[in-house]
DNA sequence: ACGTTGACTTACCGATCGGTAGGTGTCAAG
DNA sequence: CTTGACACCTACCGATCGGTAAGTCAACGT
């Protein structure tokens, strides 16, 4: 098993890598399987070779989006190394979950990929949920929920509430990466790159607003 | 002209109301025009008649909507009626803007629709602008930050700040909306129901800090 | 009675959709 | 040298896409 040498691997990170471009930015009906093998080189048989059907590719996708979104929460599990992480661990839940939210709006076009995707999802899913099984996110959402529990304040709160704050949270936060090419388009490149200086801290107030302001009490 | 009778204008009516749900259902790319006309039982020849073409139909849409939220806004201007009106013009700015997003979160079917197209259109548009001459939804964007621009504390920022204010309180009051279908998909509708109680809420807490925070200080 | 107009139809068009069938070429193991 | 696995191809499928052409049909003004 000398795969190390083998390209197959290479070339399928280079399709999800294609796929996650063009999905994000036109969503899935708006991209066919064929544009996306075209921008590779290749044929969409290449791509129905790999993966079967153009949904389980989208599949992929965010299964890989909601990987990359979990890994970017600061680590207090694995608190057996040493000083930082028992730093980490020493951090409150509050503010590791301002670390996690800020951490997701490095302006990478990776990151506004993510952004895009994530909301097209929410979009789309009631629509193709029909179709597919069980949601690609909800992993990540499920992590993101235990955090908040861990927040003094929240920790009483039920499931529905804390989930409804981390929704619009994560809404907000994935707003900035998704208007920004919009506003680009729209206001010129000039008024997006100061909007764009803006977001971050505006973003963290509102964060910290809605934190601060805890959990509704249910009358 | 007895067009009163006439049931003409009337299925122009149906077609835009029905293609706006669809589209925002499932988006642009997400629905066919014969789909359109089968849920109104015609053919899609019948929708081309009147439209044209699928792009200007979806461009009605949204002219309809940007003028439904316009006309959300609490009016000031045409103050010359009498009392009702004056308390309008009493309201600082700060108030009307609260009250026309509070306004915009109304939970009715239209609305949610409303708050799906606006998403949608955000995310799209980058890739349709290239097809289509100048975005339809810059009127009403531009009525939104003339309001912010009269609140005291923004009224000396520059554009590009009023403008990702409000595309981020835009966002995340839509995004209530647009998230609230999903959420029942994957959490139940019990879940949903408590969420939706709290959503209204914590937008307002939300939209306050973010107004009282005001402009970020150029450095 | 006649012509016009507008709503809506059937009948198409070429292009493209996602997906299947059946290859070809390469490479490594036996 | 053969065999099998794998990556990727051409060729093709039926369905559907947005859009065009040429009507039919009822209601209208004259």
């Amino acid at each position: 098993m000398a795969s190390a040498f083998h390209p197959s691997a290479s070339t399928r990170e280079r399709m999800i890598d294609e796929a996650r471009a063009l999905f994000a930015e036109r969503g899935f009906y708006g991209v066919s399987i064929a544009q996306i093998a075209a921008e590779l080189g290749l044929t969409k048989q290449a791509l129905l070779h790999h993966f079967g059907t153009k949904e389980r590719l989208y599949g992929l996708v965010l299964e890989q989006i909601a990987e990359q979104l979990i890994s970017l929460q600061p680590r207090p599990n694995s608190a057996s190394k040493a000083g930082k992480d028992a730093e980490v661990a020493d951090l409150g839940p509050a503010q590791q979950l301002q670390d996690w939210l800020t951490a997701m709006i490095s302006d990478t076009p990776l990151r506004v990929e993510r952004s895009r995707l994530l909301m097209r999802e929410i979009l789309d899913n009631q629509v193709r949920a029909e179709h597919v099984g069980s949601w690609y996110l909800k992993p990540f959402l499920d992590e993101f929920t235990a955090l908040l529990r861990r927040v003094p304040s929240w920790s009483c709160a039920p499931d529905a509430q804390l989930q409804a704050c981390l929704l619009q949270l994560l809404g907000a936060v994935n707003y900035h990466a998704v208007s920004g090419p919009t506003v680009r388009g729209i206001f010129g490149a000039e008024a997006a790159y100061q909007m764009n200086a803006v977001f971050a801290r505006q973003m963290r107030q509102m964060v910290q607003a809605v934190l601060d302001a805890g959990p509704v009490i249910d009358q």
